[in-house]
DNA sequence: TGCAGAACCATGAAATTCCATATATTCTCC
DNA sequence: GGAGAATATATGGAATTTCATGGTTCTGCA
């Protein structure tokens, strides 16, 4: 095992998905999981860009708690509601795999190879060319707005 | 049987309806009906939308402490009671399948084919069409508030 | 006896498990 | 220090199981 001991999902992988959608979850995230004693990953389409968000299964929990702490027929909980119908819980294969949903590799646009993109506590999975683009848009803003997302974007760039 | 695990309702999946008014219940929806003990489902037609709601049949129980904590007489406790009084429970026979009896497929204008909708705690039977547009409106909606960041954000600090 | 709901089979499609291979990296022993 | 063994990861394909779904029969009730 190589990268370990970082708790945090971290660096790009590009993987292929093959004919069925199934594609390798990067080792190294799959380590993060398993300290999370996730059994699953969670995904969800995202709202903001042609990708999909990622995560350990816990993170449901606190969805559903934070809707269980709003009014049940507000926006909000509206809001949380749509991404518990738009998740997907997909498990991880004995060959560290999972099955990508037609529905979500037609939202990020993915063809036969995805990005896994590590964010720290969740991750997205991109088509690489989508992927470049956002970053490169996101590179100019860091460079225009500031250090953080410099930083952020120059660990991330490049495996 | 894998994906399980996580004890919510989740996702979306749309089924079909026979002439008898059969349809499958999503196999992951019963796992966690089976979780909770459930007996059967229980569905009541939505106030606010043209649709199902459905839940566990413990959730009734729920309601019911509901109606007792409230003020008996208020508008809130009448909704309360009218979700008892409009409420059906409906059996899973063998094949993992309910019968949608016929007044609630007229409320939620399902022809031949119905969507459940995972909500978490309990879900909601939409026909598909109905369906696709209040997610859109809800997407929209979403982005604009900003829910997934602030989900996100907030659940991130800390698990 | 006619009808609706329930239990019972049958089948095709889809998902999950299992196996086999390729490639790269680390370890070990010389 | 280097050759080869051992390990880990990624990827392709096949076998097996599950699931959704259509049809038929049975049962109770009006």
């Amino acid at each position: 095992m190589l990268g370990a001991a970082v708790s945090v999902f971290l660096s790009t992988f590009e993987n292929k998905v093959d004919r069925k959608g199934r594609v390798s979850v990067p080792s190294s995230f799959r380590n993060v999981l398993s300290q999370q004693k996730s059994t699953g990953i969670i995904l969800y389409p995202s709202f903001k860009h042609p990708c999909l968000e990622g995560s350990g299964d816990e993170r449901i929990q606190e969805i559903v708690s934070s809707i269980d702490a709003i009014d049940v027929f507000s926006d909000e909980a509206e809001n949380l509601q749509t991404i518990l119908a738009d998740a997907k819980q997909v498990s991880v294969d004995s060959d560290g795999r999972v099955i990508l949903p037609h529905e979500f590799v037609v939202h990020a646009g993915i063809s036969d190879v995805a990005s896994f993109v590590g964010l720290g506590k969740s991750f997205q999975i991109w088509s690489p060319k989508n992927f470049s683009i956002h970053r490169q848009k996101n590179r100019l803003r860091a460079r225009e707005q500031g250090a953080t997302l410099r930083i952020i974007s120059s660990s991330s760039e490049r495996t």
